[in-house]
RNA sequence: GCCCAGAUGGUGGAAUUGGUAGACACGAGGGACUUAAAAUCCCUUGACCAUUGCGGUCGUACGGGUUCGAGUCCCGUUCCGGGCACCA
């Protein structure tokens, strides 16, 4: 009897095994050199994984192994993101509270994933819910709070780099108290706000005022931003979860409400998170849209001067636009500010204030949602001018929805000749539109394109205004040139100044939930103050109620024992409030992203109860050499963590700038969703090849119709479905509402479903459970098939038919090594040349496939030398003792098993991963097609070290050759070594 | 609207980066073994024409171009996917 490939002993043994002798445990060892590979950790849901899953997984572990095998002290370690909304709102919904479910999930994940043979060092596990770990989240949260952005102060420590960074509040406030804000220079001011005081000033202030005013410096600060109000559900919104100004759950109304919420001031590294993309290596793809986000733009700010009639008199005042277009000033026609911009109230005439108050009204009562969707023209005048400062011009100031608070100044200078809104506006509004672009038909539409020739710049020379004698003129000059001299004018005559603005905002830092890290902070007298260092971490507290309550309080307000006791440092109940010893502490939570912001420097040392990270750990593993993830979190955790980590870098408790230095992302597993047709109001079932289609233009969908009655899709679970062809019993049995069903089938007594391919989600009944397929088939089949399916960077939908010819190969490959009678093949016969051509071309093959993660085709290069050797009935131990290596990698178990049958006392993982020797692959001769004119018209073997002349004169010399040079002459001959041979040829005359 | 990435057999996908397109796998068809099934093995499988032989023609979304030679490079068009979006 042959030894038959029993996967499930296999694995089973080495999960056993590897645990028992600790296999992954990994040390900091100085000697040798680190590799770091990093998951982005799951987030426990209820639904278990599915095989979309450990697609990531297994191309890192792939790698990991591969960097083991090559001599590298690996770093390969996984845990859970466990706080956040999903959690809560799976607990919410099973009735049970989030402490139980998250823990329940953790183990059902870490079981599944047990099963599949990955190298994590589950030594080093973490928990973003656990206050091991979440203590180093509020301590960074804390960190930032104290510190502030910016180049360094007269009063920062001398002799550190003009660059700015992180800096010690308390080298500002220290300037503060000696020159007050005049000359200063640092990050944050806020928006619209006028923020200049003198040292006396300050020095006057309570400690309250002090405190409002830092809140406008400190990386982490608490500031009034508007967000999606849902009172019935007590909450804010993302955007997202905003519907036509309902929410999405429930349907409940959503206000636009302001409200006090801590925020990270993200903003002050839109530079360097811009910058850091130069160094790092990810897709171009998921870079590009780092930049969208950051949206940097170059600009002049330039101030204009505004009247309004109040009364019999005039009024003046000024304010600032943001353009980049500094080109356009001779084409203004118009001003427009933003409604929640705080200079409408002050430029608005008593004539215009009853139609510019009931505006704002209205523009108030549209959600952000609406606003975005809906584009059509509004606005109204604001009975004031604004004053060109190049031409002199008199322009109308409007109020417009249009122009945005949050960006640039909240002001813009309208250029309808050149811009598409403004255009739209000055259509609406019949406002003049003067082109300035030669050739620019601006009769229809705008010309927006930034190039051509500048003219009507001025119009004539009266219509520039002159600042010292000199007078600007833009005439001729290019796009380019023009913007470079107005900035180099505007400049030159403080009529305003050039700025670079980013679209990159602050992140809001607070969430009204329970299931999240509570913030360390407690309010003394209203002030925010941080509880003492020491003292975290601040435990979550236990509260049954842990639902948002209607009210809007916060469901940490439920908890007891809530209130922080400055003189006895400790948290205790909160009925003890006295507001001199004993203070409320905020009950706010963090967000999902808070936790998963610096994990990767935690699992550098996670059992560290000191620091976050040891200096020792972090200068050993510097940073994430290899990041696999979704690129779905590229404006979100991956700007984040970035942000995070140059803020710990700032510290010195980071090692690297940038924390993930290559990042792959891997596509999607998607599952074919089946549906079932039932007809309207009836408990029938019609199968899908007998419905007519039709057409709905207007929900630009299809309908269905069986006999003149509309039938509607119901999800079907994928396991009743065979093909695309329904198990009727089985369906009967697996919901209620299908038991008594009727099922009307096909010509061929089938039902037929129909298929899309959608993302794989519980409520779309098409996942497909990587449990299912190690039960059936083992991990290491798994882990093979989900590389074959193609490049891991593609999405593609899960189908489970290709898994059979990957088993095969799993099969094909263990009986390489047994004979009939079970006994092992190898044996000390001396390897063919042949042999060593196929265990090198593999061994070639197999290392640059998994340096450039192609793990499809080293797949397919496994599958080719398996059947090359198995036809080569090789025996030889020399060859054979080198395959488990190479495919320990992407199958551990089969591996592990066939090093120790071959002999071997330690791990296949402790192997070596063998070099690939050129010699064998030579060739004495190389086979080139020969071409005539570009076509290839016969083969021929030339040597591998012939020149270009050698091979054309063989060619020639060719009987073959004969046929085609025949009646011919030779124009040309190109001849390439290993590559081509052609000779290009022409009627004789 | 702007930006990014794509389009190759019935299917998933290869192609040394400009050098014989379709590796490998699935599916399909045919055959061997078997009482039978499963498992295993062998052959065929881009299209069309020829098939008693060689073989020939066309083919990488579409239209052009560069080149001795283009799936690959350039220009234009269409379609699909992703991101951003009154960001001045």
């Amino acid at each position: 009897m042959a030894k038959e490939y029993n996967f499930r002993e296999i694995e089973q043994k080495w999960h056993q095994e590897w645990v028992k002798r600790g296999t992954y445990r990994v040390k900091e060892d100085k000697g040798r050199k680190k590799f770091y590979v990093l998951n982005m950790f799951p987030y426990p849901s209820g639904a278990g994984l599915h095989v979309g899953h450990p697609l990531g997984y297994i191309a890192s572990d792939i790698y990991a192994r591969y960097k083991r095998l090559q001599g590298f002290n690996v770093l390969n370690p996984m845990g859970y993101d466990a706080y956040g909304l999903p959690a809560e709102q799976y607990a919410i919904k099973t009735g049970q509270h989030p402490e139980k479910t998250t823990f329940q999930n953790i183990d059902r994940y870490r079981e599944q994933l047990d099963r599949m043979g990955f190298s994590f060092d589950w030594d080093r596990e973490v928990r973003t819910c656990s206050p091991d770990y979440y203590h180093w989240t509020q301590w960074a949260f804390q960190r930032m709070f104290e510190h502030f952005f910016g180049c360094p102060l007269p009063t920062s420590p001398k002799g550190e780099a003009n660059v700015p960074k992180a800096r010690p509040i308390e080298e500002l406030t220290a300037y503060l108290e000696k020159y007050g804000t005049e000359g200063l220079d640092a990050y944050g001011v806020a928006q619209g706000e006028d923020l200049n005081f003198s040292a006396e000033e300050w020095k006057g202030w309570d400690e309250k005022k002090r405190s409002d005013v830092l809140m406008n410096y400190r990386l982490a600060f608490l500031g009034e931003t508007m967000v999606n109000w849902c009172p019935a559900l007590g909450t804010v919104l993302a955007n997202d979860e905003v519907v036509n100004g309902v929410s999405e759950r429930g349907g409940y109304p959503v206000e636009q409400k302001k409200m006090r919420q801590w925020c990270l001031r993200v903003s002050a590294y839109s530079q360097r998170l811009l910058d850091g993309l130069e160094t790092i290596d990810w897709s171009e793809s998921i870079k590009e849209t780092q930049r969208n986000w950051i949206g940097r733009s170059e600009g002049a700010e330039i101030e204009i001067k505004a009247v309004s009639k109040k009364g019999d008199s005039e009024e003046e005042t000024s304010f600032t636009i943001f353009t980049t277009r500094a080109d356009t000033m001779f084409g203004v026609t118009f001003f427009v500010l933003a409604p929640e911009s705080e200079l409408v109230d002050k430029v608005t005439t008593p004539e215009q204030r009853k139609a510019v108050d009931e505006y704002i009204k209205y523009v108030k009562s549209r959600t952000e949602r609406e606003r975005m969707i809906d584009h059509t023209v509004t606005g109204v005048f604001s009975g004031a001018y604004g004053i060109n400062p190049i031409t002199g011009d008199k322009c109308p100031i409007y109020v417009a929805e249009y122009v945005l608070a949050g960006y640039g100044t909240g002001a813009i200078m309208a250029v309808p000749a050149h811009d598409s809104r403004d255009y739209a506006f000055a259509k609406h509004f019949d406002l003049p539109i003067i082109p300035l672009i030669e050739g620019a038909d601006v009769s229809q539409e705008s010309y927006d394109a930034k190039e051509g020739v500048v003219m009507n710049s001025p119009i004539s020379p009266e219509k520039s205004v002159e600042y010292d004698g000199e007078s600007l003129c833009l005439n001729g000059l290019s796009i380019k040139e023009a913007i470079a001299e107005t900035k180099r004018f505007v400049k030159a005559h403080k009529l305003g100044r050039v700025k670079v603005n980013y679209r990159l905002r602050d992140a809001i830092f607070s969430r009204q939930r329970y299931w999240g890290e509570p913030f360390p902070v407690y309010y003394k007298k209203g002030i925010p103050t941080m509880i003492p260092e020491e003292c975290l971490p601040i435990q979550l507290p236990h509260v049954e109620s842990f639902l948002p309550t209607e009210t809007g309080e916060p469901p940490l307000g439920n908890a007891t024992k809530w209130a922080w006791d400055e003189k006895n440092r400790k948290i205790v109940d909160k009925n003890l409030i006295d507001e001199e010893t004993v203070f409320p502490i905020e009950l706010y939570t963090m967000p999902g992203f808070a936790g998963s912001s610096a994990y990767y420097l935690r699992y550098m040392d996670p059992h560290n109860d000191k620091a976050l990270v040891s200096d020792d750990a972090a200068a050993y593993w510097q940073n994430v050499d290899l990041y696999v993830g979704g690129s779905e979190h590229a404006t979100g955790h991956l700007i984040y963590s970035r942000f995070w980590n140059k803020f710990l870098f700032d510290l010195g408790v980071s090692k690297k700038d940038e924390p993930f230095q290559k990042l792959i992302n891997q596509g999607m597993i998607q599952g074919w969703s089946s549906f079932v047709y039932r007809l309207r109001n009836t408990n029938k079932f019609v199968s899908f090849d007998l419905l007519e289609e039709q057409y709905d233009e207007a929900k630009k969908k299809s309908l269905y119709y069986y006999q003149g009655t509309e039938a509607d899709p119901v999800y079907a679970d994928i396991s009743m479905v065979n093909g695309n062809v329904l198990n009727v019993e089985k369906i009967r049995q697996w919901a209620a509402e299908f038991r008594d069903a009727e099922f009307i089938l096909n010509g061929n007594g089938q039902y037929i479903v129909s298929q899309a391919i959608e993302k794989m989600s519980k409520s779309k009944y098409n996942v497909v459970n990587p449990d299912d397929i190690c039960e059936n088939y083992g991990a290491d089949t798994l882990r093979l098939y989900e590389m074959f399916l193609g490049p891991i960077e593609q999405s593609k939908p899960w189908d489970v038919a290709g898994i059979d010819g990957c088993f095969r190969f799993l099969k094909k490959f263990w009986q390489l090594f047994w004979d009939k009678d079970g006994s092992l093949a190898a044996d000390d016969s001396e390897a063919t040349a042949e042999n060593m051509k196929t265990l090198h071309k593999l061994i070639k093959k197999v290392t640059a496939d998994i340096e450039s993660f192609s793990y499809n085709t080293s797949v397919a290069a496994f599958m080719v030398a398996v059947n090359e050797l198995s036809n080569q009935k090789c025996r030889s131990r020399q060859v054979l003792s080198v395959l488990p290596v190479l495919i320990a990698p992407f199958a551990p178990h089969i591996a592990e098993e066939l090093w120790e049958a071959l002999g071997n006392e330690t791990s296949v993982c402790d192997a070596k991963w063998p070099a690939f020797d050129e010699k064998y692959l030579v060739e004495s001769s190389v086979r080139l097609g020969v071409q005539f004119n570009g076509k290839v018209k016969f083969s021929m073997d030339f040597p591998v070290d012939a020149t270009p002349d050698e091979m054309v004169s063989q060619v020639m010399a060719a009987d073959e050759a004969q046929r085609f040079l025949n009646g011919m002459q030779v124009v040309k001959t190109i001849a390439v070594p290993k590559r081509i041979v052609n000779i290009v040829v022409k009627p004789k005359g």
